[in-house]
DNA sequence: AATCGCGCCTGACGGC
DNA sequence: TGCCGTCAGGCGCGAT
């Protein structure tokens, strides 16, 4: 599932392949993602030139001159760039066909994803117009959780997986982060002190990065067959380890469920 | 304004 | 073995 770090991943893997080149043609095979891929697509991208590819949370953002490609993976997409003649399997939705015989393609088994078009500045595209400051930008730090959580009453968890405060924290971070801080996902926002936040928000940004690092193994072979290697599972501290010891104090590993997702913790270590 | 619950969709997995 | 029910997952959206 594309996180944060492999959204990255996934841009440093294609963007180099991919800017500068142009577009000769489009092949849609199925247009029901979780937004229906607008009508005339194909036709504005034909002969158009990628100038840029950049992310912004967990979507990409691909930009031409005549506007701009916002996409989404969803949690089981996949962007390659492949030879041009690779034939298709059943969940590849599209192909963008590029100048020098290879290709952009989507896989998306499950359809969460989206490809959509914005003629427009994409940063003011209603998507993307709320989100709240990138994890890994100097903007998001203790001092600006402290602040965007006053007087908030939803469990911790839930508010740092809110895009608005911000962009791009999953689940699974979330729960890697509060662990590594020592905050119990369900305690109120607004009841953590300014110096607990500055922990959360170093954790946060630390454990992104440590994926994204990881992510680079990924970005290596990204040409093959498929490549989820399962790499940052192992570095997992308390995700999806419910029932094993604690990696700090060695008590099993509690599974709760806060809001409508399942969040792993240490009952003696958060609070 | 903040918060909650829903639904989109498929593959993996467990129970029978 | 095969069939079926359940669940996970991101996240926008409508309801409260």
């Amino acid at each position: 599932m594309p996180e944060l770090p492999e959204v990255e991943t996934t841009l440093r893997g294609i963007a180099p392949l991919i800017t500068g080149r142009r577009i000769t043609a489009v092949h849609i095979r199925e247009r029901r993602l979780r937004w229906p891929v607008p009508r005339g697509l194909a036709a504005r991208l034909t002969g158009q030139t990628l100038l840029t590819a950049q992310r912004r949370a967990k979507y990409l953002l691909l930009a031409t001159g005549a506007g701009h490609m916002i996409v989404h993976l969803g949690m089981s997409g996949s962007l390659r760039v492949l030879d041009g003649a690779t034939p298709a399997g059943p969940h590849d939705h599209i192909d963008w066909v590029l100048d020098n015989g290879t290709m952009l393609r989507l896989r998306d088994p499950r359809r969460f994803g989206c490809v959509l078009w914005t003629r427009s500045e994409p940063f003011e595209h209603p998507l993307l117009k709320g989100l709240g400051p990138e994890p890994l930008s100097a903007q998001f730090n203790g001092a600006y959780l402290y602040h965007a959580a006053h007087k908030r009453r939803s469990a911790v968890k839930a508010f740092l997986m809110d895009s608005h405060i911000v962009a791009g924290v999953g689940n699974i971070y979330a729960n890697e982060a509060l662990f590594a801080s020592g905050i119990h996902p369900a305690r109120a926002a607004g009841r953590i002190s300014a110096e607990r936040y500055q922990r959360l928000a170093e954790a946060v940004k630390y454990t992104l990065r440590r994926a994204i690092t990881a992510g680079g193994t990924t970005l290596r072979d990204f040409t093959r067959a498929d490549g989820n290697p399962g790499y940052f599972r192992h570095a997992l501290q308390v995700y999806d380890r419910a029932g094993e010891p604690c990696p700090r104090c060695a008590r099993p590993l509690q599974r709760q469920w806060i809001g409508q997702r399942a969040s792993f913790l240490c009952r003696s270590c958060q609070h």
